[in-house]
DNA sequence: CTTCGACCTGTATTG
DNA sequence: CGGTCCAGGTCGAAA
């Protein structure tokens, strides 16, 4: 059992429950999750997270997943911008963005697509169970992800038992790119926001990564912080709570089931990133997580 | 550029 | 108990 300390807040929960990852559990009052090749069983109490792993260097591990250097006091500050996402992070506080590995991510927001997070974890589950490792640890089994080498030699058939549906063409085709294109993650980490996105769901032979797919591998696994996601919560509290900063002429998202064109994704995308500025993605976190909160309220 | 429908699946909501 | 809708969207076709 080791002991890692944060400086500045940070909530456990909040971190790995609101939507950004897919594959921790809470077992025996104790958040169990596979990262890479290692079990990693976590528990909080106050500022300090115990940890307990099959990773010798669990430590390290923790840090660069939970952004331990990022300077959380300074990015709240420069979102803190209006009541309502004050709110948000008054609800919330602690929660920080996750980094997560590319591929992993890749894998688990291409299942993401118009379905819920339930479904998701399912899809996943269902995927690692079938071609991950299986690991053992405290008598308990995990599975590792998925590589693009083994799923992108998996037959369709196999893929669909795992319940992904039509999400089988995609896993599977952007596991072959991913296998003889790995570079392609080192490459975007070097653009700008604008540009990955653009490589992701236009130029390279992603299947099933669009804009907002894209912005989210940007935001969760490759420290584009400014990466404003835009999905159907964030499109709705945009339209409730931030009308204001559209021009009304490019507004013109009045039919409510009508998903997002690219353009008028990019566009809602640069107006919210210029509000919020460089961590328009943590401001993203808390309006997502505000949203779901508000919603069971009200029903 | 836009609009439209199709698309797997599971749960919740209707009638 | 069967239809219907909706959930962290994307793709391809059509005008």
């Amino acid at each position: 059992m080791k002991k890692l300390k944060f400086q500045q807040q940070f909530n456990l929960n909040y971190s790995l429950n609101c939507g950004q990852t897919f594959n921790w559990t809470n077992q025996d009052d104790c958040w169990y999750g596979v990262i890479k090749n290692d079990v990693y069983c976590l528990k909080q109490d106050d500022n300090v997270i115990y940890i307990d792993s099959t990773d010798s260097d669990c430590i390290n591990t923790m840090k660069k997943y939970f952004r331990y250097q990022d300077n959380y006091e300074l990015i709240i500050s420069c979102i803190s911008l209006d009541p309502f996402i004050q709110t948000a992070i008054q609800n919330f506080s602690g929660l920080r963005l996750i980094r997560q590995d590319p591929w992993e991510c890749t894998l688990s927001y291409l299942c993401a697509s118009n379905t819920n997070i339930s479904n998701i974890r399912k899809m996943l589950d269902n995927l690692s169970k079938k071609f991950g490792n299986r690991l053992t640890f405290h008598d308990k089994q995990f599975f590792t992800i998925p590589s693009p080498s083994t799923l992108s030699n998996a037959y369709l058939s196999d893929l669909i038992k795992c319940k992904v549906g039509y999400r089988a063409k995609y896993i599977k085709r952007s596991a072959v790119f991913i296998d003889q294109n790995s570079y392609i993650f080192d490459e975007l980490k070097i653009m700008n926001l604008i540009n990955a996105r653009k490589k992701l769901s236009d130029s390279c032979e992603m299947f099933g990564v669009g804009p907002k797919i894209a912005d989210c591998i940007l935001l969760f696994s490759h420290d584009m912080l400014d990466s404003f996601p835009i999905d159907t919560r964030i499109l709705q509290t945009i339209k409730q709570y931030y009308r204001y900063l559209l021009d009304p002429e490019m507004y013109k998202i009045q039919n409510d089931k009508s998903t997002l064109t690219s353009y008028q994704y990019e566009y809602l995308s640069k107006i919210m990133i210029d509000y919020f500025g460089p961590y328009a993605g943590y401001a993203q976190e808390f309006l997502y997580c505000q949203y779901g909160l508000s919603d069971k309220f009200t029903r």
